[in-house]
DNA sequence: CATAAAAGGATATAAAATGTCTTTTTAGGG
DNA sequence: CCCTAAAAAGACATTTTATATCCTTTTATG
């Protein structure tokens, strides 16, 4: 339950990538898909999503590629992912209380109103200045 | 992303009906359908994972049926949505970071790990008792 | 105008979700 | 001992989602 998708696995990948590059570099798809490992054809649907919300620039043609939209500490997780993604939603219920007529009396649904608060609480927290350059240890 | 599927969602409302009934009387799997409004014969399934858990006893044979497994307060909307749904796994490097070769120097791994435990905070924090007699308000 | 690169759209395949159906096992009651 | 009730088990069917790939079009450069 509550798997990411290969999609938004890849998705984090390359933006995260992207970040560690410097912003005035524009890359080249097929480099950021080799460098990531991803299928060079899916990120780059990817990343047409990325550049249609303004999370990535791309330029066409020759010395095209691509550039971080905004600047790496002003990117969050949560952005990325949902971009991807959709909205995070553990329940029918939470996206819109009318999907389900129990809603109204219903116990659980607090629950899961609770649990996408607390996930989108911890993505929101790392922005793509963290991932790209914090070394783990 | 992280959408609870349609037999967590049945599993839950069947078990949280049990739990509003007497331990001492066996419920029929055809009337916990009819008042959770779920397919029998996909409730049937759910429940037998349930059994083989021991998350609800199982009566075969004339006047059986179910009744829950042990005191509502001792079963956790965690443990029911595990039993069907299988482990909540944000992402495939947190079940094991062996599935991932970029885990031991990755960034973000260390972030779904932290989404997971969130997660199974709040579901371990409510017990069937509370799903099924709290009046909600 | 030739080339490079992203954008867009259509299509293909595999996997998972969502059920249903049939047969088997177990238990109770006459 | 048989008949019936009910769950268990297993096979099957359909739909939806995930996971790509391919081809054509647009845009930019030199
Ligand atoms: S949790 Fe409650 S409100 Fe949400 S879908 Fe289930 S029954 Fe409906
Ligand atoms: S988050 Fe990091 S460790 Fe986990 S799957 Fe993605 S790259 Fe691998």
């Amino acid at each position: 339950m509550m798997e990411l998708t290969r999609k938004g696995e890849y998705a984090i990948r390359g933006i995260v990538y992207l970040a560690t590059r410097p912003m005035d570099k524009v890359c080249l798809l097929s480099d950021i898909a080799a460098a990531v490992d991803v299928p060079p054809t899916f990120l780059a649907k990817i990343f047409q999503q990325f550049s249609k919300i303004g999370l990535v620039r791309s330029f066409r043609g020759t010395g095209g590629g691509f550039v971080l939209g905004r600047s790496p500490e002003s990117i969050t997780l949560l952005e990325v992912v949902e971009a991807v993604e959709g909205p995070i939603i553990p329940n029918r219920c939470v996206s819109s209380p009318s999907n389900c007529e129990r809603s109204g009396l219903c116990n659980v649904h607090p629950v899961w109103q609770r649990v996408q608060d607390e996930v989108r609480g911890v993505l929101q927290a790392v922005t793509l200045k963290e991932l790209s350059t914090q070394n783990k240890r």
